[in-house]
DNA sequence: CTGAAAGCGCTAACAA
DNA sequence: TTGTTAGCGCTTTCAG
């Protein structure tokens, strides 16, 4: 309906040139006062308000930020999403959101984002790119961050995923735990990294307590609260089963729970149970989980592209490392008297 | 790094005048086919691709759509939205996402938002509009779907919350259950009329069933797990506890189970419980409930936008509901005769 | 302090 | 079938 008016409009009305409202419209300081005063009044008076697209082609800057990030299904990408929207809200920065569904899509999405003049600048949460990727982005020259994910070549705020994975086997061996599993993504994937460095931090845990790893108490399988069940239940149907488990994330970790619940087993009395990330639902569950701070990662990248677009320099601090903290709850304790009794009996009867 | 070339350039390489080179760009069969050729190597060679700003402000249309939604904690909003993020995608449309964290920033977000040639169409996620805010959004005829959320003068996707309400009271009721509780966001908040409906459905189921209507048997707090928890505590430990909790929505489900579980009440067997939306984790509690299609809402919703904006025809259908369905699960059952007994018992002592 | 004018990169009449 | 040209609405020198 509004028949929109543009500058020309404005310049009329205040019958100054377009110039000048150009410039009250970019608080210059080369107007005088009246003439200002004239110009806000036209804006007020025609209800005028500056054609965006006009400006970006002008100006040669979007004011927009790209956030890619896997199927955004995960609690945790969600609460990362929301630090991005909020700092880049806070800037008056426009979001657009690309989710990649399908391994596939990856490529194509990231060569349309890398083309200029599309965005100012590319957010990447949770996946790292590949040599051929990086290498594709660093002479698209498009300003890019990663959230969750780590690549020398570009900015990117991370958590300490190895220090994460000894601290979560630790606090179980410090319980008394000497059966410990651990539960994961499948280590390979190159999407999820962290999920590696996690075991790694696992296995050193072990090493240095002088538990000997056992292979069966290490399983793997796509990411998922129902694939966790699954494989949780594996774990303790097994002669001798864990006495604990560290769970790569919270959503595993869940479903470990779920599995427990399946073959009534008691947490923590028969089995302590550790998550990793922190998300709200762990929270509710009443879940030991290594927390980390997801909704901060959004912000603090979200702040360091900002900064980048802003500056010309170089981004003082190329890497961020957040703080992990173990969140002790409900679902960790020392392995009881009973428990191991049952064992016993049971390893008995077959 | 790359220089970013443009339609110039191809259009020099290419020996042709630039209006060919946008004419192979956009598809137009009056283009020879050895110059089409021509400047599809051109395009090639120059490692061409036309800058969507520019090309947006020339056509007057930004093929980009706005979405907005409410704090995207839920995750039923989460759903909803990738319902809407897939079917802009297969349209190749891009997404901008504004997420209001306070009420406040309602009508300010709306206002920018509706200033047309920033973006081409808007999807309101469970946000129903005002008067006031209606009017504003008409007269600047900025085409606009809501998703969740009712109003005669926008096309709608909804479903029929009184019918749901209904549902699930008498399922609840045909279980053999009298005491049964209703449990909810406040009911007055412009923000979800939907919670009302489903209390008036429950009103109804009750009514129809001769069952008199229990002040004490409704409660509602803000949207939470943990504010559901709490409600539903103090409603189980009435004198009169219900045997039954219809809860209207999945996450406030959720709640009422934390809480018969911190009082030691077992489900199905002392207290059914009842959700609304079906959401995920629904289906891993085994939570009953009254599934709504949430990713179908946001794929149709943003369906009926598209489509607005293709045709300049009037939409042909500007409301659609969408079905509900009861998913009976493992947290309804009758009321057992212990539980009853239990009562006698705890009435007695009293 | 203000205005005229040249773009930003593309689309779309209008001619040829 | 192709080229010329006038915008789209704004920013930004460069003069005055």
């Amino acid at each position: 309906m509004s028949a929109e008016s543009t500058i020309r409009d404005v310049a009329k009305f205040a019958r100054v040139s377009i110039a000048t409202v150009s410039r009250v419209l970019n608080n210059s300081p080369a107007v005088r006062e009246d003439t200002r005063k004239r110009v806000e009044e036209a804006i007020e008076a025609l209800d005028y308000s500056p054609n965006p697209i006009a400006r970006k082609l002008s100006r040669g800057r979007t004011h927009t930020i790209a956030v890619v990030l896997p199927l955004f299904t995960l609690p945790s990408f969600v609460e990362r999403l929301r630090g991005v929207h909020q700092e880049l809200a806070d800037n008056a920065y426009d979001l657009v959101l690309y989710s990649i569904e399908s391994d596939r899509q990856r490529d194509e999405q990231l060569a349309r984002l890398s083309s200029p003049s599309r965005v100012d600048g590319l957010l990447l949460i949770s996946l790292p790119p590949d040599d051929e990727q990086a290498a594709l982005l660093l002479d698209s020259g498009m300003p890019t961050v990663l959230i969750d994910a780590n690549h020398a070549k570009f900015p990117h705020v991370i958590v300490d995923d190895e220090y994460g994975g000894r601290l979560a086997t630790t606090h179980l061996i410090d319980l008394g735990h000497e059966r410990v599993a651990f539960l994961s993504d499948f280590l390979d994937t190159p999407f999820h990294k962290s999920m590696r460095l996690r075991y790694e931090g696992y296995r050193t845990a072990l090493a240095d307590a002088g538990i000997p790893f056992d292979d069966a108490y290490h399983v793997c399988d796509t990411h998922g609260r129902h694939e966790a069940r699954m494989q949780a239940q594996q774990l303790l149907q097994l002669e001798e089963p864990p006495t604990a488990i560290f769970a790569a994330s919270d959503t595993q970790a869940i479903g470990v729970l779920d599995a427990a619940q399946d073959l009534g087993i008691s947490v923590p009395g028969d089995l302590s149970v550790i998550g990793f990330d922190g998300i709200r639902d762990a929270e509710y569950l009443n879940l030991t989980t290594i927390e980390q701070p997801l909704y901060e990662s959004g912000t603090t990248g979200a702040g360091m592209l900002l900064s980048l677009l802003r500056e010309t320099s170089e981004l003082p601090q190329s890497e961020v490392v957040l703080p992990l903290s173990l969140i002790r709850r409900g679902t960790t304790g020392a392995p009881s008297a009973v428990s191991r009794l049952d064992k016993i009996s049971y390893r008995r009867n077959h």
